[in-house]
DNA sequence: ATTTATGCAAATCGTTTGCAAACCT
DNA sequence: AGGTTTGCAAACGATTTGCATAAAT
């Protein structure tokens, strides 16, 4: 729905497998690698119809630009890939393991959300950025790997 | 100093091109990338001695690995190293600015940070996460690019 | 003397791109 | 039909690595 109204903002067709894709990052709640997207989407497609990775790179790119998705920061060395936060509805940060490399998705704070727009503002006055997102990690080790 | 004792503890030596290295890094108040560190160590170095990239690429991985330099998460295609936080003194956090790149860096700020490790307990307590670190990034147009 | 670091060139690996065929409206 | 997306294979570019030589202890 509003996916489709904001490709077509760019003149970009919401096919098959854009669907899959936005699909997959719908019915997680974490970020995920492309080989994660891949082996997602490939699962829950008709047949034996695979998504080549070109494809993907280049539909989460035209996604990414129609403000449907959002490429991560690499934390490590693997693009990662989730839903818009005004589309999830969630505005969140991540935790980040250093030993396996996990990223899950941790619920903002009010606290932290007030602490981090006064940080925007000063930091806007003193060095003339303007700050309109923000993004934070807690990084640590995962339940798993403790 | 320390420097050389953390690496030793890695059975690491500290030689000219790591001196190189750490001083570029040490000389600087943001995160450099790797031909911008390369430029400002090749300045500084005697007679027309060039640090190779592959050079720079393993001196850093092996200060990353010994704690002296911190490789940051690539906001854009460019890996970008700073000096720990231990060793500089600052705990900071960065201003990123989407449209040129830049990456500057910002003090932290008591009520931040108080914010953000109660943050972290919560994350901790609800995932199991064993946190110890976090990074923040500010996002948006530096002066210049506004 | 030994062990570790360096230079160079070649290899890797995630990501991007050219082009012709398939798809959507 | 007319423009867009897809698949495939080839191209890219940042980072890594093998190996012989130089440097450090």
């Amino acid at each position: 729905m509003q996916v489709e109204v904001r490709l077509a903002a760019l003149d970009q067709r919401y096919t098959r497998g854009r669907r899959a894709l936005v699909e997959v990052l719908g019915d997680t709640d974490r970020p995920l690698t492309i080989p994660e997207i891949l082996e997602a989407a490939n699962r829950s497609l008709p047949g034996g119809h695979r998504l080549p990775q070109s494809s993907a790179y280049r539909s989460l790119t035209a996604l990414a630009e129609a403000g449907v998705v959002r490429r991560l920061a690499g934390n490590d060395d693997l693009g990662r890939f989730e839903l818009a936060e005004d589309l999830s509805g969630h505005h969140h940060h991540h935790l980040v393991c250093t030993s396996c490399g996990l990223v899950a998705d941790v619920p903002a704070s009010p606290r932290l959300e007030r602490a981090l727009s006064e940080a925007g503002r000063v930091a806007a006055e003193e060095t003339g950025f303007e700050v309109n997102d923000h993004r934070i990690d807690l990084v640590g080790r995962c339940a798993t790997c403790r």
